[in-house]
DNA sequence: AAATAGTGCCTTGCTTAGCAAGGCACTATT
DNA sequence: AATAGTGCCTTGCTAAGCAAGGCACTATTT
């Protein structure tokens, strides 16, 4: 009778996904260098991980993507949040938050639970 | 060329896995009741998350289980932490540190990444 | 006594996401 | 010319959360 449609699920898995946006949010990037930035920040990940990720959000309008070739590099595909994607990262924050919140209350809380009445 | 054997992907998939153990950790206790017990601490989750984790918790020798009968209630399987598990517990704990703070970093860092050399 | 709700355990089948591995194309370096 | 780096992508595997449902027993209600 527990009602599971909260978002607590896509956190559960998707931690990922919010920090992407985050990072996407801060300025325009792309996969590659996501990847790496992820790397340097303790949150190491894959090139299979990020790309299919990206493209989900793409997919749910949460970011926009565009080819754009600067100098003499390589052809980078630049992600970009949408008005939706600020949107869902505010409410992801919020749930991240409330998340973090309840476990480090588990961790923390001696006082065991049910004992009274 | 990244290596990823690190414990952050148990993190990423299993937060539920040390929020169960150190919930078992300051007292025995059974599936049902943690069930419910997460759900009022805003951690919804079924008995067809739980129950299998306990199994692998059980399995890995993090938590012992015994069948014990109190009054005249239903027979539960009571489960609780070995010291192996407790060395679990206090490692993971230090890993979800490091990611929260790691994520809380990507969240509230204003400073653009990469933008010195 | 019979029916219902609650307790308490478990499993099957589905879906999703992270990952390793690898491939492709181009550029920079040696 | 050969190697390393950049930058994109896909396929196939595995693990985990979940919904749904089943089983057995107990407590409550009628």
């Amino acid at each position: 009778m527990v009602e599971l449609t909260n978002p607590l699920i896509q956190i559960k898995k998707g931690a990922l996904d919010f920090c992407v946006l985050a990072i996407i949010a801060r300025r325009e990037t792309y996969g590659y260098e996501i990847v790496k930035f992820l790397g340097e920040q303790g949150l190491a990940t894959s090139e299979g991980t990020i790309y299919p990720l990206l493209a989900r959000l793409n997919k749910d309008g949460l970011v926009t993507a565009a080819w754009r070739q600067e100098d003499g590099g390589n052809p980078r595909k630049y992600y970009r949040v949408t008005a939706k994607g600020e949107t869902a990262l505010v409410m992801f924050k919020q749930s991240w938050l409330d998340f973090i919140e309840a476990v480090n209350c588990i961790l923390e809380g001696g006082v065991a639970h049910g004992t009274r009445t």
